[in-house]
DNA sequence: TCAGATTATCGTGATATATTAATTTATTGA
DNA sequence: TCAATAAATTAATATATCACGATAATCTGA
């Protein structure tokens, strides 16, 4: 426990990326589906399409997901394999 | 990537308790010490000792850590495994 | 029971995060 | 180029979290 906590600030901002009801449903479903686009999101979780938007934002600025734009769509889907490690262990089954 | 969101509250209320660098700190610490208590804590981080504690109320509020009294003391230590889990994928090291 | 040591809680100003309607941007097909 | 669709951004408000001094509570030895 040394001093410069300051250290684990990336990990602890990782980790309030993912700190919320909506993102870890998001990630969760991207784990499963492997890729998902935000109106199908938006359609699922019954929430503002913006209120999507803003949480995909969050999730891509920490590194957690990436878009590929396809047509209209953007399919997002996990990018970061330490999110899917901290996945495996919150939802084992 | 069900609707019902909800049902993803208490996992995000264990991450929301981890992240935060000063708390991760803690948590590796005691990962690595098996136990610690506050005024430790307080010497190797350098914060006030009420800031500290409040740290370890979140933790504690959270399931994450517990603490045993020990005379004046009370050495905290993890109390959850999804937590060392978790630890070990941010830290495998 | 009193003093000293250790930890917890309270109060509060500062900072950060969440939500969502409205607007803007990007892309495609007609 | 226009209209329609999908997604991002903006802006405003509401809510939550942070840091920390001051104070309270708990325990022990004398």
């Amino acid at each position: 426990m040394e001093k410069d906590f300051r250290q684990y600030s990336e990990s602890a901002d990782l980790l309030k990326a993912m700190a919320h009801p909506v993102r870890l449903c998001i990630l969760r479903g991207l784990m499963q589906k492997g890729d998902c686009n935000v109106s199908h999101m938006q359609h699922c979780l019954d929430l503002p399409q913006s209120t999507i938007s803003m949480h995909l934002q969050k999730l891509r600025a920490a590194g957690a997901v990436e878009g590929v734009r396809n047509g209209l769509e953007i399919n997002y889907r996990i990018k970061n394999d330490t999110i899917k490690g901290l996945l495996h262990c919150l939802f084992p089954e």
